[in-house]
DNA sequence: TATGAATGAGGTTTCATTCAT
DNA sequence: CATGAATGAAACCTCATTCAT
């Protein structure tokens, strides 16, 4: 296991164990062991907990874009894009419901309040708000603040992640591309 | 001050902090101190820490069903009354924000996921079950599992009340409306 | 024991283990245990352990001040006050040697250094302070800065007193007598 | 820079650090990284931190003698040796604010028990101790215990130093003189 | 009932030291 | 010789909970 290997077995370990346990319910101890690393080699790549996971929660982030990224055709139709970040969304969260609950106990907690305004869906993803950007221009979508059509669009979709990863609801591939459509009938103008 | 006063002072106190430190960042000491109690006191109305977070999140559940309640006409036509439930869900949680940082926290963390199942939107509140039942007896709204049709009409609330309070957006009534509107969009047949 | 008793004997402990092992020698769980106490208990009465090394100092100072009043006529002739005080510093560091070697740590670290401006042989003491104001106004010393006066008059005490209590030298009355005299000798005009 | 280049700079930047942050605040990475050589590196020149500064603090001595021995004339009159060596002492330490620091550090700390005997202005110093041989073989001093010699002659000088450095006096030569020659007549019999 | 001092397990973090490169 | 990532014991400190008053 070279050297950045460890870094990325720390950060493995801190998704697991918070998505389980939670901030709270993850101590130091507990990730360098399930990463397979001495307690203080964490000090090594990360200054404190909270920069930790910070870094996990970046790491997250990244991944979630590249995953939003394949297969998706910046040329075609808005509505058709808008379908494919909403489907890649869902089913990358569904495929890995352990990012899931670590990115749902980040935004809610003292941890995400500085990040929150440049969240994974917001305007830091140059993906997401141009598709709304040229949904407003061709006058697709209602004429409301983009926070809203945020809301929204991706509202729903994590509310039922949510209760597809607790067993309330069996998301399937027809489920979840009904779902994403519903969402664009509440954007359309 | 006399007996329940100090149990609904430790409520209080114990949402206060939760909703701005977060679970572990709010010892009970640091709750006795916020409700002018001893911190033993506190164990003659709660049993534990654990008891007391969910007695706080059962008594925040209350209190959303009892204002939903205020002025909601049962006989009243669907839309209408899906409406009043939309707006009287935002109009509580941006009146006292705290309620909605401390109930965001209590649904994505350990606390929550045993409580999860019978959420404050969830089958247990008969008044949002009975509008949907009813809507798509009247073919209504499309033909979707439960959980769907709720993320779709309240997930977009969440996600604008928690914009609102973080400064990211500015709510006003207008906007509220044109919100609540758009989530029915979602749901129409 | 009661409360104040806890307090004391932590301060008690503190001195103990810091005058034979230093400040880094001395971690808090073997001062509580030392002390008869919790490891947390001593954080109800010291907000941390640089607060409590301060306290116990502060502590040490007082009770040295109290010894030099033992029998300490104000009303006498100069030379003779200086001469009380030299016996008594000496006589009480002699008797307690825990004490001498926890002060001349603290003086000589980083804790020491924000409190020696006004430490236990300066200008706070005002019976120290008063006999060289008194034998400067009757021309009995030599005309220099009041801390080459203090380091005439005590220099040569901290240094035998370090010296007794590691075995390089035995004092006695009739030394110690000598020596404060030698000091005075030093002084005079 | 070549091998012993390396061990001077790591007992440099010990005594720099320790000067300003004690042995507790002196951690083994920090005196690498101020040392400019990797933390492992300090295991080829010293077996542990102890010797490290046991090592630190035998150079100071050293250059503290080689100091005192300039310009020291071994036939002149006895007090007029005392007044060079008290000047030379209280010159040096002041022009290297550090090295005194560090000093007074070791001596009153765990590491400068076992050392203490002799130290620096000790009976292994042969040119101290024969300015006090020949002066007592004179008559021209008290007749005390040797130790006690020491005390007055040197006690004094420590503490006003160790003023200067904290800005409670400032030395210039001719307080030094007076100092010195005060010390002097602390001897004097 | 109410108090709050006391407890002590357990959390985060530091740091002297080692060893493969 | 030199490096610096890795180790893990141990430090400081927190905090849910208890219990004598």
């Amino acid at each position: 296991m070279d050297t950045s290997d460890k870094r990325a077995a720390v950060i493995q370990a801190t998704i697991e164990l918070v998505a389980e346990f939670g901030f709270h319910g993850s101590p130091m101890s507990q990730i360098a062991k399930q990463a397979g690393v001495a307690a203080g080699t964490i000090y090594h790549y990360f200054e404190s907990k909270d920069v930790l996971i910070e870094s996990s929660y970046a790491h997250l982030e990244e991944e979630l874009i590249g995953a939003i990224r394949q297969g998706y055709c910046e040329e075609g139709p808005v509505q058709e894009r808008f379908m494919h970040i909403g489907r890649a969304l869902v089913d990358n969260f569904i495929a890995f419901p352990m990012k899931f609950r670590f990115v749902e106990q980040f935004h809610n907690s003292p941890y995400g309040v500085t990040s929150r305004r440049e969240m994974m869906l917001g305007k830091k993803n140059n993906l997401v708000s141009s598709v709304f950007g040229d949904a407003r221009q061709q006058g697709l979508i209602k004429e409301l603040p983009l926070p809203v059509i945020f809301a929204l669009a991706f509202g729903p979709l994590l509310v039922i992640i949510r209760d597809h990863i607790f067993g309330l609801v069996q998301l399937d591939s027809f489920l979840i591309e009904e779902t994403v459509r519903a969402c664009w009938d509440a954007l359309k103008s």
